[in-house]
DNA sequence: CGAATTTGACCTGCGC
DNA sequence: GCGCAGGTCAAATTCG
């Protein structure tokens, strides 16, 4: 999918007052931008006096209040069309569960309803929330957990063998197991961080992509993200609600991993949350956009014209 | 030596 | 009720 499409990332920060032209090829733009700041700002300052200096930046200060509104424009645009692209994705994978769940099987209820992620398409969630309260008093153990599952797939390098998903939070591996459908061993973990925590994960390789690691994510944590409070920024991932995004770094560059799987109909206050509304996904945009702009040669070109055009300003004034 | 991991045994739910 | 499979426990082992 071609996301540049929806959002032009390489944002025109129409820097021409500053007579730095994007078309400057960025090696060249650097060595010429020292011969062309000069003689611009002398201009800029002989020409201009104090009267009209204030306009600019008036003017300057609304072209950027301008920008920035169009940058939370384009922010809100992007989620949009999250949302709507993620929704088609949930219409289609509802149609394709119910096919599956058409054939019979001889699976048990439980695997049909909820964990038929073998092929990376997975329905997960709160099929099983319906219980009773008959049944549930049954079953103590499970009705705590059953409440938030989600999933993310984690891609490792090739000779990585470990059943480890490095998400920042602290776990205790207190099991292993083969299961049928799948010839990788699955890891269980229970989360160490807090003693009180109830949130347990699983971890096992996909079947079809064995570099893959798919972890599920039973219950919610009771204490805030360990990386937040130790030391942040460290981490490279981060949970957006209960749904984690996980991102691995690889020679090729950062992969990033959501889990979008989360079926629509079920925690319909979660799937708003994942919207433009949730502040670690503005948070986790913001980032990202951060990036893109600090890769941007002519952005960073613009900055160190904008910045130096300043010190130089100020220097002028000071001696005047 | 304490904490973390491993691994076989045990428990529980489900289908037949 | 029995067998199967997933999940959990806890003693043994490994590691820092």
């Amino acid at each position: 999918m071609d996301y540049s499409s929806w959002v032009d990332t390489s944002l025109d920060l129409n820097i021409n007052s500053l007579r730095v032209k994007s078309e400057v090829p960025v090696d060249a733009g650097r060595s010429e931008m020292a011969k062309e700041l000069k003689p611009t700002f002398m201009d800029f300052q002989t020409k201009l006096s104090s009267k009209e200096e204030t306009g600019a930046l008036v003017e300057e200060l609304n072209r950027v209040g301008e920008e920035n509104r169009k940058l939370t424009e384009m922010l809100t645009v992007m989620c949009e069309s999250y949302n709507a692209l993620r929704s088609q994705l949930m219409d289609f994978m509802s149609k394709n569960g119910e096919k599956e769940r058409l054939a019979p099987s001889k699976k048990r209820k439980s695997e049909s309803s909820h964990n038929n992620n073998d092929n990376n398409i997975a329905m997960n969630g709160n099929s099983e929330s319906s219980s009773t309260d008959e049944e549930s008093s049954k079953k103590p153990r499970e009705e705590v957990i059953k409440d938030k599952i989600s999933k993310a797939y984690v891609r490792t390098e090739a000779g990585d063998t470990s059943l480890t998903v490095k998400d920042g939070y602290q776990w205790r591996k207190y099991g292993q197991k083969v299961t049928r459908d799948n010839p990788c061993p699955r890891a269980y973990f229970k989360c160490s961080f807090a003693p009180s925590c109830p949130v347990k994960k699983k971890v096992q390789r996909s079947i079809d992509d064995q570099s893959v690691l798919v972890a599920t994510y039973e219950g919610e944590h009771n204490h805030p993200h360990p990386s937040m409070e130790a030391t942040p920024g460290s981490n490279r991932s981060l949970t957006l609600g209960s749904v984690p995004c996980t991102a691995s770094l690889a020679s090729s560059g950062p992969t990033i991993t959501l889990d979008l799987t989360k079926p629509k109909s079920s925690n319909d206050d979660k799937s708003s949350r994942l919207g433009k509304d949730t502040p670690e996904v503005q948070k986790f945009l913001v980032e990202q956009m951060a990036s893109s702009l600090t890769k941007d040669p002519n952005f960073t070109a613009a900055l160190v014209a904008a910045i130096s055009g300043r010190m130089f300003q100020q220097n002028k004034s000071e001696k005047w």
